[in-house]
DNA sequence: ATTATATTTCTATATTTCTCGAAATATGGA
DNA sequence: TCCATATTTCGAGAAATATAGAAATATAAT
């Protein structure tokens, strides 16, 4: 993933409102849910959720597809692993990004 | 880490300056480099840079000491290691975040 | 003490992002 | 065709961020 597009996935994620849809989606998976459907979840006037729908899909972190009159918008897991590779490749390695410091442990430390 | 400090970190590297004087900061590791020299590597204004310090700072992206008259700014592997943490959990896993679609495997894919 | 170096804080301005009502577009059904 | 549903686009104001010159702070050297 090139910095161009690193940076709008960043940002599109540095908003609690968008972190939460993106959140939300991820867990839906490939199915996805319908505009309708996060704006009753996530309470906000349509235009502010289409906005920030719109912001997501620019990054490249959702996807839409029409069904009747809705629009089902989906997570792009590619986009997100690309961040992620990124951030491990560029901004951890070279100086070794295990767990050097703390990090406390909560869950079972799966995988 | 929980969702605050994971927007704050979030948006602290989404802005092309930032991010690149963070990878800068790890490739320096610990060591970490004086304000000035950064400063050098990325013409700006001082307040200016000393502005995206202190954003990093915030976000605990980066680390500061006193060297005599220079400030020592260093990464803070920790807190990236939390963000690609909760990435990972919250953003990936449930519907598997193994990589689904292309990435190109630049590199030699180490650990 | 005085002066020089290193960097931050202050202040103002420019730019971007966020929010949301109103109007517009798209689809499906009667 | 006309109406209802689903959602987006437009437009404008509010809030947050970014840029940078000038002044302030901290340390070191003379």
């Amino acid at each position: 993933m090139e910095i161009k597009s690193t940076i709008a996935a960043l940002a599109a994620l540095a908003q609690e409102t968008r972190l939460a849809i993106f959140r939300y989606l991820v867990v839906a998976g490939p199915v996805g849910a319908p505009a309708g459907k996060i704006g009753a979840l996530f309470k906000m006037p349509l235009s502010t959720l289409s906005f920030h729908l719109k912001e997501l899909k620019i990054a490249r972190l959702l996807e839409s597809r029409r069904d009747g009159r809705s629009l089902i918008y989906a997570a792009n897991f590619a986009t997100i692993n690309q961040l992620l590779g990124y951030l491990t490749e560029h901004c951890c390695a070279g100086s070794a990004c295990a767990p050097a410091v703390s990090q406390p442990s909560r869950k079972g430390a799966a995988r």
